[in-house]
DNA sequence: ATGCGGACCTGTTAGC
DNA sequence: TGCTAACAGGTCCGCA
């Protein structure tokens, strides 16, 4: 499921359940996530006030005077603040209690998402440490994207999908932001021009504020922390629309496989 | 250094 | 209708 658009939306959702208050207790029900649970979080936590719920890249950060918690929501993973008297479900893999009652409680079937510990430098933590700039910061230009490029024979949407050159964009919005900017996908990193890839760096940041504003795309199964769903699925130009009239040009939207995941793009858009 | 495929999981859907 | 296979929003790791 989530891509930055979604995390940031969870974000937001859980963060005035968990500022400023105390964590009770943290329930875990299901140590084998995408890495094992580590077996003292549940000790670090206990007792530590949440001072800030961040985001770094797909990471949600949640920091404490004693270190900092991370979650992971993988492909499946959601968060929602429920009672502290609702019963689990099945996938309901841990549970943060915090003073006053309130639980915010993570599902995630696949198992693909993390709950792991950061300590008191999180920047360092290996899952951390290597990744690129975040989209919405002023590190993220054109110029970026194109140096970051230059040389590279790998396509432009790994390469946009590449957490080490910029944090955060997954397959729907790299699918998205590439027909924006009118690039092929497939085309190699390094055979784009500067003014291009200002454009795409563009494209990559406006579609991202804009699934924001829209609470995240939800396809099937993501929610937000409210249960609701993510309304950005209705302003998608290409993904899942194979076979579907370019909504540009009219021709058809093309589908293909790029490292195991989908792309969508049109042939004629899309040079 | 770069690039590829496999791996981790379950649930839903498409196809026979 | 029922079984099986393919596929899904992430991303790390090991190997060539």
């Amino acid at each position: 499921m989530p891509e930055l658009p979604e995390v940031e939306t969870t974000r937001r959702g859980i963060a005035p359940v968990l500022e400023g208050h105390r964590i009770t207790e943290l329930i875990v029900r299901e140590r084998r996530l995408r890495w094992p649970v580590p077996i003292d979080l549940e000790e670090n936590l206990r007792g530590q006030v949440i001072h800030h719920v961040e985001r770094r890249a797909k990471y949600l950060l949640l920091k404490t005077a004693n270190g900092t918690a991370m979650v992971h929501l993988g492909m499946s993973g959601s968060m929602r603040i429920v009672d502290k008297y609702s019963a689990p479900e099945v996938h309901d893999h841990f549970d943060i209690v915090v003073d006053g009652g309130d639980v915010v409680r993570f599902n995630d079937p696949r198992r693909f998402g993390s709950l792991l510990w950061a300590g008191l430098t999180p920047a360092e933590h290996p899952l951390l440490a290597e990744l690129g700039p975040e989209p919405f910061s002023n590190d993220f230009t054109g110029k970026y994207l194109w140096q970051s490029g230059r040389g590279r024979k790998v396509a432009i949407k790994q390469h946009v999908m590449n957490s080490k050159i910029v944090a955060g964009v997954g397959s729907i919005y790299a699918n998205e932001s590439l027909f924006r900017a009118g690039i092929h996908p497939k085309r190699a990193a390094g055979r784009i021009a500067l003014p291009r890839m200002t454009k795409l760096a563009g494209e990559i940041h406006a579609v991202l504020a804009e699934a924001v504003r829209q609470g995240g795309t939800t396809l099937r199964d993501y929610r937000g922390s409210d249960d609701k769903p993510g309304y950005f699925r209705q302003k998608l130009l290409v993904y899942g629309r194979a076979g579907e009239a370019c909504k540009q040009c009219g021709d058809l939207i093309r589908h293909t496989v790029q490292g195991q995941r989908a792309t969508y793009y049109c042939s004629t858009c899309q040079r």
